[in-house]
DNA sequence: GCATATTTGTCCGTATGTATA
DNA sequence: CTATACATACGGACAAATATG
């Protein structure tokens, strides 16, 4: 496994090449924005520190920018800020991941049950099936779990809440970082993905109450997967 | 009605009062405590413009500082941040109205659902009533508004998520902006009353479907009320 | 346990671009 | 259109806290 450790000065070339994106909105926005990316495709591991002065220089930003970048991570829970410390990524804990799943319960299985006849938002759903199903087809398993997230994320859209939507980004934000944590996270989609289609079935068909249970049952199932696979770096 | 107004310069003295907190955690985040009970005690109205040398000056902080303050802010939608234009008191619209109550219906019901037998969480509930029985038999109904939201925040709080009671918490910051936008707030909570004591005996009578079919119904009936008395401002 | 070096927290001055009167 | 006010961003400075030897 990945043991976190302190992000070294040659870590920080990743920045360079994110640096073309700096051409719209704000200059704070616009760091959160790389160091985000950064910190989701796993450049900046979980429980590494982001030195202020090397990310400064490394993007050619002041202090202060930088700082007013962090201030949205720190929001967003993707970093800690420990005081005269610095910012930290954070390391998910096990209470973290039970607490994710409870809100991936609530918003998700009161999306399916909130439903009513008119099934017209359903066609992202189907676009999100078709879409894992083509990547599974060449084995393309990060594909596969993007699509997967996808799907999910739609479902939650359902509620039509932005405020909703925000949640769930941020959830699966910080779910990215406990599949950073784990050991092999490259397939743990994979045999979630008919589960996904005989949900979408029974939405299709009416059946919200089976369906809810469906997703309800399919959620303990991941939340139990992760917790058993999780051995999460140790740094109270 | 109040109409929303720019924000004249007398207005800051109300910083001062709030000087005297500076003594805990970090200034950027005191600066922005003090203003966030600003805007949610109405000193600040929605609309106004928040000025940074003004603030700066009157709080005794430097600009930096404040912007990183004002971050906090924005993430948490009560100021809206217009790029080289400033930072203005959020007017939520009838559409945001109708989304916190969205909110508020899927994580409420969701928490009164989710109850199973052990009810010892719900001492905060019935001390949340009796907090609201003895504000109103004193006739104070700002009282009893802040205790029929800590009566509700209970509720939510039962879904056992650090995550939703933060959205909660700003869904009710929020929602105390349309407060401030709407005409006589004041004694808006007073007729809900009774209904938060029917809810909690159907809870502690394990009638979990009943419950949730009431309290759907009351907040239905109460954004209604809001959108019905909502008179917003125009500032688009 | 102490002294030093590093890093953060905060503030100031200033230049540039943008919006508004 | 000009002028003013303001937000944006940079760089430097210093104190305080932390980490390191």
């Amino acid at each position: 496994m990945t043991t976190p450790a302190q992000a070294s000065e040659t870590t920080y070339s990743v920045l360079a090449a994110q640096r073309s994106y700096l051409d719209r909105g704000s200059r704070s926005t616009q760091i959160a924005d790389i160091v985000r990316t950064c910190i989701l495709d796993g450049a900046f591991k979980p429980g590494s520190r982001l030195s202020e002065p090397e990310i400064c220089t490394a993007l050619g930003v002041s202090r202060n920018t930088l700082r007013e970048a962090f201030k949205s991570l720190v929001e967003e829970r993707l970093v800690v800020h420990e005081l005269n410390r610095g910012v930290f990524v954070r390391v998910p804990t096990p209470a973290d991941v039970t607490e994710l799943y409870s809100c991936r319960r609530v918003i998700e299985c009161a999306a399916v049950r909130g439903l009513d006849g008119n099934s017209t938002d359903l066609d992202t759903l189907h676009a999100a099936l078709d879409d894992a199903d083509t990547h599974a087809a060449q084995q393309d398993w990060t594909g596969v779990g993007n699509a997967d997230i996808a799907f999910h994320k739609s479902i939650a859209a359902l509620n039509n809440s932005t405020r909703l939507d925000r949640l769930m980004n941020d959830v699966w934000n910080e779910l990215r970082l406990v599949f950073h944590v784990m050991d092999d996270p490259h397939t743990f989609h994979q045999p979630y993905l008919e589960r996904n289609h005989a949900i979408y079935d029974l939405v299709m068909h009416g059946q919200h109450e089976a369906a809810e249970r469906m997703l309800s049952d399919y959620l303990s199932d991941a939340e139990q997967q992760i917790l058993a696979a999780y051995s999460p770096a140790v740094r109270t």
